[in-house]
DNA sequence: GAACCCATCATTTTT
DNA sequence: TGATGGGTTC
């Protein structure tokens, strides 16, 4: 046996067993998955099923590498099995027969960058006003209706009628023709021609339904609808298809992805066989208790329960703290602290979004302690790169005008924007390429002799490093693209440290493309190209370095670690502001399964830290804390340094939920952290526990014990004091502690501090609760969410605002 | 045509 | 806070 079905469970056995007819794992996380698959290919091969006949598609290159390894060691023949992400695998299929759809053979992918680019020249030339249609926000809307294969066509006849619909519409038509007259596609596109050419070409589909007779989708719950017809249109003969995925780990719905095509399965394959895989592997009981009392909250799952045969484990930790520097030092002295237990590379931050790694990184590096970021720039974004990789694209494909936009004029040749509009003018009126046009410089109407002359000096470059493209690797292309063009020396005019990163960079595309084995001509380029545009990241996650992962939970999905940190557990960060406020619920449930992807990340160890301020988007915020930290178990739950943050169970209504500190001061800049909540000694004893009512909040009474301790740190700042109150406010830090109430007269008060959950009332809106308070250098805003006028952002000078009676 | 300055604006991400 | 893009100035 070239595997040990001996080492997998009974509903394992059957998912690998079950060969024939349409198959639904429901893959819960830590349960095996990949290891279930590989068995079963391997089971496949050795039941005489030839290794072309299958296919496994995959989301990322990573998974896809990872099946193809252990395919390869687990199985004779594994290698030759068809293991591939869904774009590469459309991308395989069209280069065979994209003349069917009026593409070239060797078209060129777009990627987001520069769709982006070309979808702003189109605004422009459109004369659209740009603040009004911003070219992420249309192409946005153009890849929703991509993902559901909605042409412009079926776009216009289902608008909805919207204020400017009709113009993205027109937008998406003229992007795709642009992207036809390119001979480009992006990367939707990939997966909708690939759709399209089966269903006009049923020879074609024939072929490739032939070749595949057994189908495997990892990941089901990311598939978008276009990824599903092009399954169902390969499977829907043969029908063996078997899918694996887990409804409660779908988070990319915000990229198209249906959840319904895993809840739906059964309803389009009616005999599937569904095999629900539920023990994990990965995670102590305590662990999973808290990821299952998380995702417990969201409605309409397949329902499943994870349970768990390891032991009880480390409770899970939830640490608050001032302010995210003091957060992300927490961490830093509790990795310090545990080193003995969990090494460096056994540890991941995880957070909600890019932004927040920068104060972790920060803090790790003047400690000294090793980490590695994920995420962040990719190598094929990089400007050198793109720019290189703009020329190899150019010479594959004269038509791509986008690349021949990006370095027309890099490094500087004197044809600017002026010569460029001239050229564009006259390409849209003969319906020539941007480099065809160029090469008739003569002829284009407007242009100076000297314009000319460039234009024809750079046509005539473009052209010989198209002759030598013939004759030469790709290897040797780069180099002698890189020296013919002047790329170079243009780079030694920067400065030298950028200059040196820059130069290292494009080594390594030079390396890549060694690789990439020698090969000479066209095709090899064209091939080069494909794939370096189809791949992510190169700094795959390597396990031998000793270093603590800092990645966003989405990119957290997949991997596992002994002891995984949650960091910025507060509302408003995560779930993200946008989320609580967009009144969907669906898509608060998306945020509580990353939440639930997070925690099952963790093998042992989990410990959650929320801040009650941080910096977001260049101005102060406060916070309570993280509702899905309320929906942890609290048996489960070690509430350390308790006491900071509001509770955001504890809204207005409730007389449990204060804790001092709920806003911050209104002097970051001073010097403080060690007083005050900052160290948290001072903060972490006094306390009642959790839920307790002391520190009470009420008003008139009073401050409570915290207000003091936080208020008498820290001079006033000097603000103005609102009208009618010069003898207090200011002397208060801001927030919870700067509630006047307790000496002054019955009549109402006009609040200059607030915290979120307070309640207000305006003369004008009425009542309301205060959701949080944003400070920017210039001015203090306060965003109150009022019972019947809804949502304001007010000025508190101006608002006059009371506290609710 | 190119160097600056100011205003604006911010999830999540793979391909 | 920071990146980015457009507009202004030389």
């Amino acid at each position: 046996m070239p595997f040990t079905i001996h080492d997998l469970n009974p509903p394992q056995q059957e998912a690998v067993f079950t060969t024939e007819g349409p198959v639904l794992i429901l893959a819960g996380a830590g349960s095996g998955k990949t290891r279930t698959l590989t068995c079963r290919v391997a089971h496949l091969l050795e039941q005489g099923v030839a290794p072309w006949n299958i296919l496994a598609i995959t989301f990322t290159n990573k998974a896809a590498e990872e099946m193809k390894s252990r395919v390869t060691d687990t199985a004779p023949e594994g290698d030759k099995v068809w293991v591939a992400t869904f774009h590469s695998t459309c991308l395989r299929i069209l280069r065979t027969a994209a003349d069917r759809l009026g593409y070239a053979k060797d078209f060129t992918i777009y990627d987001t960058d520069d769709s982006r680019v070309l979808m702003r020249r189109i605004i422009k030339e459109l004369d659209y006003n740009p603040k009004e249609y911003r070219e992420r926000d249309v192409l946005r809307r153009i890849s929703a209706w991509k993902n559901k294969m909605r042409s412009p066509d079926d776009a216009d006849k289902l608008s909805s009628g919207r204020y400017g619909e009709e113009r993205v519409v027109r937008l998406y038509r003229e992007y795709q023709r642009r992207l036809l007259m390119a001979n480009a596609m992006d990367f939707d596109d990939l997966l909708l021609n690939a759709v399209q050419l089966f269903e006009d070409n049923p020879d074609v589909l024939e072929h490739w339904r032939s070749r595949f007779r057994y189908v495997l989708v990892d990941e089901y719950q990311d598939t978008n609808p276009a990824q599903f017809r092009f399954v169902e249109l390969l499977a829907k003969e043969h029908r063996n298809l078997c899918v694996v995925g887990d409804d409660d780990q779908s988070i990319y719905r915000f990229r198209g992805a249906e959840i319904r095509n895993i809840l739906n399965f059964e309803s389009v394959f009616p005999e599937a066989k569904v095999i629900r895989l539920e023990q994990n592997y990965r995670s102590t009981k305590t662990i999973l208790k808290a990821a299952n009392g998380v995702i417990a909250n969201n409605a309409g799952r397949k329902e499943k329960t994870l349970w768990s045969a390891m032991e009880d484990g480390d409770p899970v930790v939830f640490r608050e703290y001032g302010e995210a520097r003091e957060e992300a030092r927490g961490i830093l002295q509790d990795i310090q602290k545990e080193r003995d237990r969990f090494d460096y590379g056994d540890c991941a931050v995880l957070y909600r979004t890019n932004a927040q790694s920068r104060v972790l990184e920060e803090t790790f590096v003047a400690a000294g302690l090793p980490y590695r970021l994920i995420g962040g720039v990719n190598f094929y974004e990089r400007r050198e790169i793109k720019d290189c990789l703009s020329y190899l694209r150019l010479i594959a494909n004269p038509r791509d005008d986008v690349s021949l936009r990006r370095i027309v004029n890099v490094p500087k040749r004197g044809i600017g924007d002026t010569t460029m509009d001239r050229v564009a003018e006259f390409a849209a009126r003969e319906d020539f390429s941007l480099l065809e046009s160029m090469t008739m410089a003569a002829d284009i109407p407007g242009l100076t002799k000297g314009a000319a002359a460039k234009l024809t000096a750079f046509t005539n470059l473009l052209m010989s490093l198209q002759m030598e493209a013939l004759s030469l690797s790709v290897e040797a292309l780069i180099e002698r693209t890189l020296r013919d063009t002047g790329y170079l020396d243009y780079l030694l005019e920067e400065g030298e440290i950028e200059s040196e990163a820059r130069r290292e960079n494009l080594q390594e595309l030079v390396n890549k493309a060694a690789d990439f084995g020698g090969e000479i001509g066209l095709d090899a380029l064209s091939q080069f190209l494909s794939e370096t545009s189809l791949v992510a990241d190169v700094d795959a996650l390597e396990d031998d370095v000793n270093k603590v992962v800092l990645m966003t939970l989405h990119s957290a999905k997949g991997l596992e670690f002994p002891k995984v940190y949650m960091a910025g557990m507060e509302q408003q960060i995560f779930p993200g502001e946008r989320v609580l406020y967009s009144g969907d619920d669906s898509d608060l449930e998306e945020e509580r399964r990353l939440c639930y992807v997070g925690i099952t990340r963790a093998m042992k160890k989990l410990v959650l830290t929320a801040a009650a301020r941080r910096m977001v988007n260049g101005s102060f915020q406060t916070h309570t804390v993280s509702q899905f930290v309320e929906e942890i178990p609290k048996d489960v739950l070690k509430h350390e340094r308790r006491g900071l943050m509001m509770s955001s169970a504890g809204r207005p209504g409730r007389e449990d939920g204060w804790r001092f500190g709920a806003s911050g001061d209104d002097d970051w800049s001073s010097p403080r952290g060690r007083s005050g909540w900052g160290s948290g000694a001072g903060t972490s004893g006094g306390w009642s526990s959790g839920t307790g009512s002391s520190g009470g909040r009420s008003f008139g009474s009073g401050r409570s014990s915290g207000d003091s301790r936080n208020s008498d740190s820290r001079p006033a700042s000097g603000k103005q004091p609102a009208p009618g109150w010069t003898d207090f406010g200011d002397s208060f830090g801001f927030g919870v502690s700067a509630r006047p109430g307790r000496s002054a007269a019955p009549a109402p008060e006009i609040l200059t501090e607030f915290a979120p959950g307070d309640r207000v009332v305006s003369r004008r809106f009425g009542a309301g609760t205060v959701e949080k308070t944003e400070k920017t250098s210039k001015e203090t805003t306060v965003i109150v969410l009022f019972d019947k006028f809804g949502r304001k952002v007010l000025l508190p000078e101006y608002a006059a605002l009371t506290r609710e009676e």
